[in-house]
DNA sequence: CGACCAATTTGGTCAGACCAATTCTAACTG
DNA sequence: CAGTTAGAATTGGTCTGACCAAATTGGTCG
């Protein structure tokens, strides 16, 4: 992920992976930077410029006499992807609250947007809905075309705080479950279900039912990536035993 | 705000204003680290600090071949108090944003947490909200207590996510508020109505009551907000004109 | 006009040095 | 023995100058 091929980058996520795996307490000082560049093999200049970039991120603060752990919940989201990686399986409950958040943001974007869509927009958001409904059953072209909705979406509420913040939580969220290869399965009838309310919001260009439709259809979601977790937790923990018993 | 007395910060900052100004197009170069370093009287270590953090903050990106700038909405979050505060008032459109989302966070974690709380800490909540009521007149006052009474929730609610994303919010927002001066007037009906509703919710354990409630709130604050910064808009205006008579 | 090659520029990294401020240590004192 | 304090060692901040590999640039040639 975040191997830049840099010296300094990967310096920086090798510490903040112990950072994460909370391996310094907070407040405790970091080895000094010549101690670092020791250990690295690398130059005072790549350690520094690791160490500020750790800074940006809220996870270290660096003054005269020594760089200093910081409390893990003072930090960046940017930290939120590494800290679901830092584990073989991600922490279900952190996962959880991501998907509470993001259904928020997404509940707050589809109002907006149903307030200020033109009636062009509110054309192309039907005709992405009656897509949406006969892709149903492939789920890879269902999460595409969801995704392309909400972004459309995010495109009419032209609000540039829940982009960003969306920006940080995609990038930090989606591309980790993908790469944990972690699918969660929803029932046919639940997203018929989904499609039906929203064609109904579209059609009364009712905000407020878009946003809850959006609100429960993530809640949905969460149940489903829960289990999904559950399995993967399951079938790794079968791994590791097998590979413990093989030795 | 970012004046940690370091050359490096002192350049970052520099460089993230011009950026967030526009000085630089989208995908344009950004000048050489060497030429930075003669700009700025600094040394090449110094710029490469300073633009290794603006990469962190998704300002920019370093390659070999130059750093080029990239689309402020493809930033993060940490950007936005540095853009509110690029020009000498904020703007109104991005205040009301961030309002709408912080709204929208503050809501979800009066849900969670409402749902979540143990007897004791609806004890101690109603409590808060009684003090709150009482200093309705007090603006100061009110809004220490207020803040309180949203971390408290913060707390019981305990969800990392919107805590991280509620740091760099209000690191960014609130802060930038005080110091531009900016005070929101609310009417006392208004806040006595937000009191009685809070109550409300607390004493039948209501969450989406107390959800509402809130977000209703910010809504108000949005209003209230935009006035105030139309109040300084034609106050300062009022100064530049006097200023340029002056000269 | 387009393909190709060489000179230049650019980022990545290193080594070694100096300063000011902090931290540590140990001697000193009441 | 506790508390204070002066000095030594450590630490971050910064600079200079150097080298490499990759990318950019500019000119040349077909």
């Amino acid at each position: 992920m975040s191997a830049n091929s840099t010296i300094s980058h990967e310096i920086a996520s090798l510490l903040r992976d112990e950072i994460l795996r909370s391996q310094y307490r907070r407040g405790e000082r970091l080895p000094s930077e010549r101690d670092l560049a020791a250990r690295f093999n690398a130059s005072r200049g790549a350690v520094r410029e690791a160490l500020s970039q750790l800074e940006q991120l809220g996870l270290i603060r660096i003054l005269p006499g020594g760089a200093r752990v910081q409390a893990i919940d003072a930090a960046s989201i940017a930290i939120l992807g590494p800290l679901m990686a830092v584990n073989d399986v991600p922490d279900p409950l952190l996962v959880d609250q991501f998907l509470q958040t993001f259904g928020a943001l997404a509940a707050l974007t589809a109002r907006s947007a149903i307030n200020k869509a033109s009636n062009e927009e509110m054309r192309n958001l039907q005709g992405m809905v009656e897509r949406l409904g006969k892709h149903a059953g492939d789920f890879g072209a269902m999460q595409t075309q969801w995704r392309e909705f909400l972004e459309y979406l995010a495109t009419i509420a032209d609000n540039l705080v829940v982009r960003l913040i969306g920006n940080d939580l995609k990038a930090q969220f989606v591309e980790q479950m993908m790469n944990l290869g972690i699918r969660p399965v929803m029932k046919p009838a639940t997203i018929k279900q989904l499609v039906n309310s929203l064609k109904l919001a579209l059609a009364s260009k009712d905000a407020e039912l878009a946003a809850t439709t959006i609100q429960m259809h993530f809640d949905d979601l969460r149940t489903a990536v829960s289990e999904a977790i559950s399995l993967k937790q399951a079938s790794y923990q079968k791994q590791a035993v097998s590979g413990l018993a093989g030795q």
